[in-house]
DNA sequence: TGCCTCATGTCAACATCCTGACATATGGTC
DNA sequence: GACCATATGTCAGGATGTTGACATGAGGCA
């Protein structure tokens, strides 16, 4: 009988099984995307700009859970690619609305397709009723991550 | 009525959500850990050695799931902070058995209170028998994505 | 108007992680 | 014993991501 110090299993932890969920959707992502010559974070941020043209450098970030700066040379390198543009100038402020281009959009109809079908081989042992159940967990687990105790922020 | 292109709510799909808590987790923990001068993957690591004393360089990179390399200046890192030790050279093969100090288990210990606070955190509005569908869901999921259909290996 | 706060874009320095490669040790097969 | 496949630890290079910092523009308020 082999004991453990905490009493705890981690793999019984809904953490570590997320963690290991998400390292393997990864990783099939950029398999499949690799045939497009996108990587997983260029994916998210041409579908962010298809559902919701405009949108700013800062609000991709955002969306796509990385910083400014790391959406700031990825969007760079798919306009590079000439899947998105941006103006030279910004129209208002300082944000600068970022579109898909023709190209753009043909190259992530194409790949959605295999996106699309990873997140089916995912999830082909639910049934509708278990899926919406899995995605109304999983956002009550974010929403109770985000409300934070306290933030530590300055207090001079 | 604003339509999409692809007829797809990317809110209503797993792989989005499953990125969107593991993000907000990753946040929370970082943020815990800070405390404990501890990182997440450092954690892991610590976690997997107290569960499994002796575990390898290699071994512990599959379990946190990172590669071999970084594992290896992670618990590089560890080692110089005195909370892992490995022989100076190996008992058998190459593979150079860890091992928690005195002061590891105690700074584990320490930290993985405010951890399981944070899994509790998440898992609040769930009851036993959901979490353990929930994780029996997450289990199968991963299982279905690692089958991999053809790895693309090389084949002269 | 002036001042303050906030959000944005961008730069530099640093840390982290990965890909590719190599030498070594083990186990299996002939 | 000789050979080969596999696994491990390690090194070098590069790609990617982050923290910290700064200047700019918008909006609120006295």
């Amino acid at each position: 009988m082999r004991q453990v110090s905490s009493g705890v299993d981690p793999g019984r932890l809904v953490g570590y099984q997320l963690k290991r969920v998400q390292a393997a959707l990864r990783s099939a992502m950029d398999a499949a995307l690799r045939r497009h010559d996108l990587t997983t974070p260029q994916y998210a941020c041409l579908e962010l700009l298809d559902q919701r043209p405009g949108l700013s450098n800062a609000e991709l970030a955002r969306g796509a859970f990385v910083t400014r700066q790391s959406m700031n040379v990825l969007l760079r390198n798919l306009e590079d690619a000439g899947l998105v543009e941006r103006p030279a100038s910004a129209p208002q402020g300082r944000a600068l609305p970022t579109t898909l281009t023709a190209e753009g959009r043909a190259r992530l109809a194409a790949a959605r397709g295999d996106v699309l079908t990873i997140e089916q081989r995912m999830t082909a042992h639910l049934d509708a009723e278990q899926a919406d159940l899995l995605l109304g967990h999983l956002e009550r687990m974010t929403d109770a991550l985000e409300d934070r105790p306290s933030p530590v922020r300055r207090q001079r």
